[in-house]
DNA sequence: AAGTTTAGCGCC
DNA sequence: AAAAGGCGCTAAACTT
């Protein structure tokens, strides 16, 4: 039987039942009780059989699981497949569709953290003597059907346009979720010593209190400067004003004003703000918050951007500064395998597009010389900054005023993102290549369209609508290509996954960033890693486009830490 | 005092 | 050099 279902025991706290289904989510009539202490062992004992384990929040079900030893091959998480089925196109017309917002929908409760038992009995004791022993059930604490619900999603995709296509995005998406507990698991090698010596080397030796000795040096000169000897370049307002009493119409303190300013004060100025940032954002304070045993472990959120992108919570894990990045260093005797993909949304629309001029400018390594080489532009910049226009929606600029011959050139490619552009213009929902679809503008701006369009509308309010319909339309133009690109991403990771399960000596994802994964491995294997790492591409691109002519280049680079990559 | 918003900047 | 989509995070400023 292909899938396992794990559900909550209603008669026992902590503990769950096991439940096999067929592969249309019929589930069985009898269900193996599980305590809780015994639940690893239980799934190691059924993972024999690969089933799909099926269980409503891989972040809730699965970090106890890690924690034991016991890893799994695949899953399905429900509560990411139900967002995406919920909101896709390709299955608009399936009851997950029409139903009301259930308990399936929206982020996942916080989880209470577990009490003191003698706590919890003083407590209720104090608070009120005659309070029920259990917090009342709430909406969120709905309890979850998961075997209503996992037959639901299958009939939905079923029944839908493309069910090849989403079977691949749920798949894809479960074991995004699998991956994302697991590096944090594991966690991404992190060397303190090597990251407070980047941070001693800038910005002086870490004080006990008040500013690190070169940010207080840089705090005079710029008083000095400015003539203004109590001035505090950490308060905007003060900053503000210092600068405009010094004679600088500047509307901000943004360090692309600063830059523009024709005065000494300019260069101890960027650097301040450059210094403070890294100090506020990945200091010492960070260190210590953040860094374990060795270990930098982010909370990782699967499709926690509307495109399908990952984000994180806490931590910044997709915002590490270059500067920080020497700090990322391989445990003795290992490589960090890093890989990143190419250009990935402009050849990610050639193969939606069936752009084959496109494809044919990245059958090479780089896309964007590609694009020169068959004279299209005169150089590499402007290739890539007509090709970002092109993807991100420019209507100003040298980027946009090379809209027209990338048009030409590039036809299909060009079309496909205007098409996403005006549907979302006019208020419409876009959907990737794979079924996730873009969020439908609120009943406001719906609103707003229809009373802009109707006779007698103020011309001022007209301009303001329109502005407001072609910012959602650059939205959902970047949507389909960024979200594309994320499945992508997910089809990569998910390929590399499977094979690094059959390298000696368990080499482990570690990083993962948009178009860019980080191998964790020993440095004897670290080779056969790379090696899949470009064949998990290959597969990924297979996956989504079938016999595309696009090329899904990579840059593979074996390291010993992270600032040598590339 | 505590919670919310804003400015600014880091990443892709 | 140049411009645009998506984010998270921090500290200061502002609101209650």
């Amino acid at each position: 039987m292909p899938y396992v279902l794990l559900t909550d025991d209603p008669d026992r706290a902590g503990g769950v039942l096991l439940r096999h289904a067929s592969d249309d989510g019929e589930p069985a009539l009898d269900a193996e009780r599980v305590a809780a202490r015994d639940l690893p062992a239980a799934v190691a004992r059924y993972e024999t059989d690969r089933p799909r384990w099926v269980w409503d929040d891989t972040a809730r079900r699965y970090p106890p699981l890690l924690r034991a030893g016991v890893r799994v091959e695949r899953c399905h998480d429900l509560r990411l497949c139900h967002a995406i089925l919920r909101g896709s196109a390709y299955a608009s017309g399936s009851d997950l569709a029409r139903a009301p917002r259930g308990p399936w929908d929206g982020r996942r409760p916080e989880e209470p953290p577990p009490a003191e038992p003698d706590l919890l009995d003083e407590l209720t004791l104090l608070d009120d003597p005659g309070a029920p022993a259990t917090a009342p059930v709430d909406a969120d604490d709905v309890p979850l059907d998961v075997a209503d619900e996992l037959a639901r999603q299958l009939a939905a995709v079923a029944r839908s346009t493309h069910p090849g296509r989403l079977r691949l995005l749920l798949a894809a998406e479960s074991t995004g979720a699998l991956i994302a507990q697991e590096m944090r698991h594991d966690g991404m090698p992190w060397d303190t010593a090597v990251h407070d010596a980047l941070l001693t080397d800038l910005l002086g030796p870490r004080p006990r209190g008040g500013r690190p000795a070169r940010l207080e040096g840089l705090v005079e000169q710029i008083r000095e400067h400015l003539v203004q000897p109590t001035l505090n370049p950490d308060s905007q307002p003060d900053l503000l004003r210092g600068l405009r009493l010094a004679g600088f119409a500047v509307q901000s303190t943004s360090k692309w004003e600063i830059r523009a300013l024709d005065h000494p004060v300019r260069e101890p100025l960027l650097e301040y703000k450059s210094l403070s940032r890294l100090l506020s954002a990945n200091g010492w304070a960070w260190m210590d918050t953040w860094i374990h045993d060795g270990r930098f472990r982010p909370e990782y959120v699967p499709g926690g951007v509307v495109s399908g992108r990952w984000a994180t919570n806490g931590g910044g894990a997709l915002q590490l500064p270059a500067a920080i990045r020497a700090a990322v260093r391989a445990d003795d005797g290992w490589r960090l395998v890093v890989a990143d993909a190419s250009q990935l949304e402009p050849r990610v629309l050639a193969a939606m597009s069936g752009d084959a001029a496109m494809a044919a400018a990245g059958r090479q390594a780089d896309l964007y010389q590609g694009v020169v080489d068959a004279g299209i532009v005169a150089t590499r910049s402007d290739a890539k900054y007509a090709m970002l226009g092109a993807i991100y929606g420019a209507t100003t600029g040298a980027s946009a005023a090379l809209m027209p011959q990338l048009t030409r050139a590039y036809p299909h490619a060009v079309a496909l993102v205007e098409a996403a552009a005006r549907a979302g213009e006019r208020g419409e929902v876009v959907t990737t290549w794979l079924g996730r679809s873009s969020p439908a503008p609120d009943a406001a701006w719906q609103a707003e369209l229809t009373a802009a369009s109707a006779e007698g509308a103020a011309a001022e309010d007209v301009r303001a609508v329109r502005r407001r319909a072609r910012d959602w339309g650059r939205f959902t133009r970047n949507f389909v290509v960024q979200g594309t690109a994320a499945e992508w991403a997910l089809c990569w990771m998910a390929s590399l996954r499977r094979r690094l399960r059959e390298v000696d000596g368990r080499p482990h994802l570690v990083f993962f960033l948009h178009d860019e994964v980080m191998v964790h491995s020993p440095a004897a294997v670290a080779d056969e890693v790379a090696e899949a790492v470009r064949a998990a591409a290959v597969e990924a691109g297979r996956l989504l486009f079938g016999a595309t002519p696009v090329d899904f280049a990579l840059t593979v680079s074996v390291v010993e830490s992270y600032d040598r990559a590339k």
